[in-house]
DNA sequence: AAAGTTGTCGGAACCGCTTGCGGGGAAATT
DNA sequence: AATTTCCCCGCAAGCGGTTCCGACAACTTT
């Protein structure tokens, strides 16, 4: 409610001189700098950011940019939980973060059309999820906006992203069925080409399938949901009748997996232990609770934000392609014992 | 990049035509008008929403204020739902919405204390849940900022509320578990008293339950997590052995008690039916499927963006609280058959 | 032909804050 | 005592828009 002015007046001082003594400069004794911060106190005086902004050009605000059909609903909160980590942080540093969801065609027409991109409203961009088109990326940081990406990456750019570790993450979970349990007829259920994410998935099954001098087995489908693992199991098992085991790319079609090969009466993880990737907030509540790889959503989003700031404030300028590590969770679905009817 | 000035000067008229021109205000001929719009395009000019919003003092901004425990991680999407459906229906009135989640001391230090709602950034708030504190609610919106409340309620105050309809979704999902399976015992599995949204819930399983002529059955416990869900129906199961259906207040509750009949060798729904609330994207990932009462979290979040846009406008000041309807999601889990095995 | 209307546009103030520059007083130097 | 230095502080411009008010021209009216 009161301005700077009312506190200048009240104080009996300039308003550049309240100005300087809030925002800690010099230039200010420290007798009327103490006075100042009173009569702010009293008169319950916040200094309008809207005012600010205009003339420093800085909002302190960051928008978390992602795909309409990314955010819920119908989706296991994981881009949810990436905003509030950055939002958690950003607070800590007085920015705020905005959601911006993006249908197909914004995204293809690109950052220009974008009112909120273009009006100075922010100071920096969060790109969510691998399903923001590369040239809007490139033509966002083109516009003079402070880029990031999460659960992304372009390489060969100067783009920082924060990643999760998929080629490690799933070569533990390969390693782990291998390793702890000797399965030596393991499948890979994947969806369709071109998914960075799944593609380093693979990359990581490849990589310990080859290590242990076994052979990769692969199916692919078109998309990554509990369908579409249902349809990928029932495939492997028909192609692989000797399989004992099968990685998923994420937890939905492990999950998919689990129901056909109950509908095959087949027992998990009896006759095929299946393990899933991202731990998505139902994972342990499967039937048998779900062995997974974890992605580190929060830390994601935590990492993100400072990151973020750091480019916005200009401290570092040097792109960074940080890759976060992703550990298995280990439950009852392949094979490792563990009660499933009580709750954990 | 390109101001209104520089528009100006391109066209050869003054700032003053430019932004009434652009504003669709009288006072501009329709050829000059054109060629302004013709400008405008060329340069690639947006307005500066800071600018703006300094003369106008409306940021057209909106704040999704909500504990932090309630957005993820650690729980169903049920949040960020609203949350979405806030977003998708704001961006179309230009309107964008920022994320807030505050902590317990926070909540309780009250609005003054957060620079976020008093230094001017935001028109309106969106306060969603039922733990943000009742003098929060009255203190924040005596500060001058319209004020919504979402999944939460604050009777005989001016404030507009927007909630699902718990009471009439827990009559209806204990009345089918009388009318189309014919239970004449049924528990309610709840949590602690005082918390608005179990006692409607409370309400409605309680008039069902008279409407029929039985006794009602309830068992309170701390929480409303799945271990008290478990613990709820253990304490159920043996105060009322002859018991074969149980109605909890919310998913989580219900998938503990499936776990806790499990335990007890009980099948579900065979010899004990159970019904939830929420309908939690994993409810239907269950074993089996839950039958559940599904809250329009999607509409909420676009209703409440009508409203408040609405407030900040100044079309409608009269209070008001919707009530949405929630409709009972009928699965396995109370007996009704359903393919357990396939995915749906 | 003089007066009154109407429509189109520019000047200028203003929103609330930041910051470069210069003025003035007290302290330090000569 | 005169000059320099340094520290505080105020003045004023400017950030990029919006809007009130008045000017001016062209067109009606009497």
């Amino acid at each position: 409610m009161s301005s700077l002015q009312d506190v200048a007046a009240f104080v009996g001082v300039s308003a550049a001189t309240v100005s300087r003594a809030l925002n800690d400069k010099p230039g200010v004794s420290t007798e009327t700098r103490q006075r100042i911060l009173e009569a702010a106190r009293e008169l319950r005086y916040w200094p309008n950011s809207t005012a600010r902004s205009l003339t420093t050009s800085r909002t302190r605000t960051v928008l978390f940019v992602t795909h309409r059909h990314k955010f819920p609903p119908s989706e296991d909160p994981f881009y949810p939980q990436i905003m509030r980590g950055l939002e958690e942080t950003l607070a800590r540093d007085d920015y705020n973060v905005m959601l911006v969801t993006l249908t197909d065609e914004q995204l293809t027409a690109g950052p220009e059309a974008l009112p909120v991109l273009q009006d100075g409203r922010a100071d920096g961009l969060v790109l969510a999820g691998p399903d923001i088109p590369p040239g809007f990326v490139l033509r966002a940081a083109a516009s003079g906006l402070s880029v990031m990406l999460v659960d992304n990456a372009l390489r060969e750019t100067q783009i920082p992203a924060v990643v999760a570790d998929n080629e490690g993450g799933c070569r533990a979970a390969t390693d782990h069925l291998i390793e702890a349990h000797g399965h030596r007829v393991i499948g890979l259920l994947r969806g369709a080409e071109g998914w960075a994410t799944s593609e380093e998935r693979t990359t990581g099954y490849c990589s310990a399938i080859r290590a242990a001098g076994l052979t990769p087995r692969v199916v692919s489908v078109s998309e990554t949901t509990i369908e579409s693992g249902f349809e990928a199991a029932n495939q492997a098992l028909d192609a692989y009748p000797e399989m004992t085991a099968a990685v998923a790319v994420n937890d939905a079609m492990a999950i998919g997996a689990m129901r056909a090969a109950g509908s095959r009466n087949l027992r998990v993880p009896a006759d095929l232990a299946v393990v899933g990737f991202d731990n998505i907030s139902w994972a342990k509540f499967a039937e048998p609770p779900l062995t997974t790889v974890n992605v580190p959503t929060l830390e994601m989003g935590r990492l993100a934000a400072r990151l973020i700031v750091d480019r916005i404030e200009g401290e570092f300028t040097v792109a960074s392609r940080t890759i976060l590590t992703s550990d298995l969770v280990v439950r009852a679905s392949c094979g490792c014992e563990k009660a499933a009817g009580a709750p954990d």
